[in-house]
DNA sequence: CGACTTTGACCAGCGC
DNA sequence: GCGCTGGTCAAAGTCG
């Protein structure tokens, strides 16, 4: 089982088919350990807190699957979404949501480390963070993972990173590594990591989310940068000339795709500050987890959409 | 000099 | 209890 298989489910499958398939071809149980009936029409970038603006590299590569297999040498970066937990969904409690706090109380204890670190020395600081961390149960924010068909780890999808950690991956020869954003009291956090059964699929997994409007995109605009708006004025925009040029240096094959962003982002009736990511995401959701007749139907959409040939071999 | 990456160490959770 | 693993910290190094 590939993720070809897996996507080609998308037409009719069930809603556990494609766990079901994703996870038998990547072992990656940890990204996809949410539960059936947690897919819902919740856009995944509302978990990110994508009512801001948004602008990705990463859009431009929401292209379909090829029906080649995965290791095949198809030049595009494909992207594949999964919503990973289900907190903000309203969803029945899970083992997890009860350990679920909101950014701010997490922005507090910061703080108190903070203070901490001033009056104390090293050693003490550690062992307040000791004390700190047994008394307060990790926290798992809401999660959710995509796979990207890309020769790069670490893609732009507008937002600030500094990576944190790098860890090898029990079972894998490609360690995995660890980013938090940048942006002052924003905790959201991926991890990035290469499936061992194909290392051209980049595995990304968010965790939290912005809540701040992307820095990139916000640089943009005070530039003066024109950004690729579409018709209903929104403050979309494709990613910005640097982080394409920087992109496309790793991927001389990938190209925006204005025209392509449009026919997506229109006919589905996106929140107006959906971006790149969040459209990418946006579309593998709604093909993979919600994919209702009325939003999404694959002889309207998809044909405005996939190239025809991509048709014919879905 | 600030922002960022690297990397070894540390810690918590979990299974045996 | 012990060992393994995932996740995080933080000092040191790198880069622009």
């Amino acid at each position: 089982m590939d993720i070809k298989e897996a996507v080609e489910m998308d037409g009719g499958m069930g809603s556990s088919s494609f766990l079901d398939h994703v996870s038998a071809g990547f072992p990656l149980q940890g990204i996809f350990d949410f539960a059936e009936g947690e897919k819902s029409s919740l856009g995944f970038m509302e978990l990110l807190g994508v009512h801001q603006d948004f602008g990705s590299s990463l859009f431009d590569m929401v292209k379909p699957l090829p029906s080649t297999a995965p290791s095949s040498s198809s030049p595009n970066p494909t992207v594949v979404t999964k919503m990973e937990s289900p907190e903000l969904l309203n969803q029945p409690a899970t083992p997890n949501s009860s350990s679920i706090s909101s950014a701010s109380s997490e922005a507090v204890n910061d703080e108190q480390v903070k203070v901490e670190e001033q009056e104390e020395d090293q050693q003490k600081t550690k062992k307040q963070l000791k004390a700190k961390k047994t008394n307060q149960k990790r926290q798992r924010e809401p999660r959710f993972a995509f796979m990207t068909k890309s020769e790069v780890d670490h893609l732009e999808d507008g937002y600030r990173w500094r990576k944190y950690g790098q860890k090898a991956v029990k079972d894998s020869p490609f360690p995995r590594s660890y980013y938090r954003c940048t942006t002052v009291s924003c905790n959201v956090k991926k991890r990035v990591e290469r499936s061992y059964n194909d290392p051209s699929i980049v595995v990304t997994t968010y965790e939290g989310q912005h809540n701040h409007p992307s820095p990139i995109i916000q640089r943009q605009s005070l530039a003066g940068v024109p950004t690729m708006n579409n018709s209903v004025g929104s403050n979309f925009s494709m990613p910005i000339q640097g982080t394409m040029s920087h992109y496309n240096h790793h991927h001389h094959h990938q190209q925006q795709q204005p025209s392509f962003v449009n026919s997506l982002l229109q006919p589905m009736n996106l929140p107006r500050n959906y971006g790149s990511t969040n459209a990418a995401a946006f579309l593998h959701e709604r093909r993979f987890c919600n994919p209702g007749p009325a939003l999404f139907k694959d002889h309207g959409l998809l044909q405005d959409i996939l190239p025809s040939h991509m048709l014919k071999e879905e």
